[in-house]
RNA sequence: GGGCCCGUAGCUCAGUCGGUAGAGCAGGCGGCUCUUAACCGCAAGGUCAGGGGUUCGAAUCCCCUCGGGCCCGCCA
């Protein structure tokens, strides 16, 4: 499959190459200036009334041939680039008998071409460039998949992303997106004065979240490392310096299984903004997705999912309280008044294996994943969590045992969570400690100069965290994360491959 | 970690009571000067993921390995 020497399509490919450089022309030219996008030569077909040409214009494109259907003396080639497509006419008569059967004799599918011509709207009124010349720009060895079916298998799809980028409109399309929404992204943040900064990905102790790191090793300080997992501290720490209102957008790292929202390589968007509150979060949040789904609708105007998304992502969100929504889905009542072991007892009803010695807000996060998550398909915020599983987030300002948190619901998974942020040191320290003599203390490491940060004095702040590959998920209506990763991680292939 | 499923030509896919491996696309040769997955004809293209086993005979049945997919579990 990929051992593509031994086939004979590579052979006649370079052979092609070779006649084409026999007669003194070179394959891999180094330029090809002048070209314009494709869309601009069907601008220019505008006018044209079908079967005329405009001869007193002549125009260059460039990209990868796709198809080409012979007619003898005359033939279409569809040709390709980041615009669309466009077909070029080559005939004889423009051409001449030998330039044209020395043309198509060297040319295949997926080969990168240039071509001269004029605007032509043919007969059957498509569109056209009636070409006086076409040069190769890049000849493709490897022949393409399949012209109408695409790359199909999802591993190869994966591990060669270039073959399925450039035979699927689709795929590139979502992935252009992506880059358009990170791109708003930052737009709308930078447009209410947040400030974007870069944090160190590689530090001594990864913390933030209670994910399994990434552990490397450094030469220079001779001491072991690890990948981030979260931004958090980092960017509190810029709070206690003064920075006011930062965020990131930037790769974490959590050594974990991958699924269809999770993998172990991720791009994360934090935000923290000093005298705001977790209320105004929302209203931020809340225009940031209607921005985006702006975005997302134009950038990707075939894919239903991304259309509807303006609609879907509409404010006002839903609004519902976290223990509120769980006890009304579920029908258990009482659930804060409830023990341990009872919760331990109804989070083993549906089907949760954690730890008999969780805190009590871990069985009722097992019991709103299975009770609550899949229902919430709009956009919904959910408000105000158990304290035992928020270190990080300020106590509730009325309500005892809850912090001031919500997450973002869509599509049956969180989008984000955000927090009004906990900046008194004495207690985030407390707490800290709290969390490590509950269990696992591998999966969570005391980051003391966090705490050392805290002493100097944080501004009451409000803070939100999420995934961009799920906000593209979200926004795009994609199912899996690896749709929305160029290069996701997948075993090396096994050596006899 | 558990369960189920998949791997056949460069690509997309057929092919189970076990009996010489098929099609379409792409590629080759020939024909065709307005096609749109162009069309028509001819010829060619295979380590059936890899290894082992059962059998007179294995793409097909069994076991192992590799890779992948889906579901579940785990991941505050």
């Amino acid at each position: 499959m990929v051992d593509a020497d031994d086939s004979h399509l590579v052979t006649e490919r370079r052979q092609k190459a070779a006649r084409y450089r026999s007669a003194g022309k070179e394959p891999y030219p180094w330029d090809f200036p002048g070209r314009v996008p494709t869309s601009e030569v069907r601008a220019a077909c505008q006018g044209l009334s079908n079967g005329a040409a405009d001869e007193a214009r002549t125009l260059k494109v460039a990209g990868r041939l796709k198809i080409v259907r012979q007619h003898g003396k005359s033939a279409f080639l569809d040709l390709e680039d980041r615009s669309g497509a466009i077909q070029l006419f080559a005939r004889v008569d423009e051409l001449g008998e030998e330039g044209y059967a020395d043309l198509l004799s060297v040319l295949d599918p997926g080969d990168i071409i240039g071509a001269t011509g004029h605007p032509l709207v043919t007969r059957r009124g498509e569109p056209s460039v009636r070409v006086d010349s076409v040069v190769l720009l890049a000849k493709a060895i490897a022949p393409p998949p399949e012209k109408f079916h695409g790359l199909q298998d999802p591993e190869e799809r994966l591990r060669r992303r270039y073959v399925d980028l450039l035979s699927s409109r689709e795929s590139l399309a979502r992935f252009t997106a992506r880059t358009l929404l990170v791109r708003e992204l930052r737009a709308y943040l930078d447009g209410l004065d947040f400030l974007e900064v870069e944090t160190a990905t590689i530090v001594p102790v990864a913390s933030g979240a209670a994910a399994q790191p990434f552990v490397t090793h450094s030469n220079y300080l001779n001491a072991e490392l690890q990948l981030r997992i979260a931004l958090e501290l980092a960017l509190k720490r810029l709070l206690v310096g003064g920075m006011e209102r930062v965020y990131e957008v930037g790769r974490c790292f959590r050594n974990e299984d991958l699924d269809t929202t999770h993998s172990p390589e991720f791009s994360m968007l934090e935000l923290y903004w000093a005298y705001a509150d977790y209320s105004d979060m929302r209203r931020l949040v809340e225009g940031m997705f209607a921005r985006l789904a702006e975005v997302a609708a134009k950038a990707l105007p075939d894919l239903p999912a991304a259309r509807e998304a303006p609609e879907l992502f509409r404010p006002p969100f839903a609004t519902v309280d976290y223990v509120g929504e769980l006890e009304k889905r579920s029908g258990i009542a009482d659930l804060l008044g409830r023990s341990r072991e009872e919760l331990r007892e109804l989070a083993r009803t549906v089907g949760a294996t954690v730890p008999d010695d969780s805190p009590k807000g871990k069985f009722m996060d097992k019991l709103f994943e299975h009770y609550v998550e899949p229902h919430l398909i709009r956009p919904t915020f959910v408000l105000d969590f158990p304290a035992d599983t928020t270190p990080l987030a300020k106590r509730h300002r009325s309500r005892p045992g809850l912090v001031e948190r919500f997450e973002l619901f869509a599509r049956g998974y969180e989008l984000g969570n955000a927090y009004t942020e906990l900046n008194d040191p004495d207690e985030q320290e407390a707490r800290f400690k709290e969390q490590l003599s509950g269990r696992g203390e591998d999966h969570y490491a005391l980051d003391t100069d966090f705490i050392e940060a805290l002493r100097y004095g944080m501004p009451p702040a409000t803070g939100y965290g999420g995934g961009i590959e799920r906000l593209v998920m979200a926004l795009c209506g994609v199912s899996s994360i690896k749709d929305v990763i160029l290069f996701p991680p997948v075993r090396a292939r096994s050596p006899k491959a």
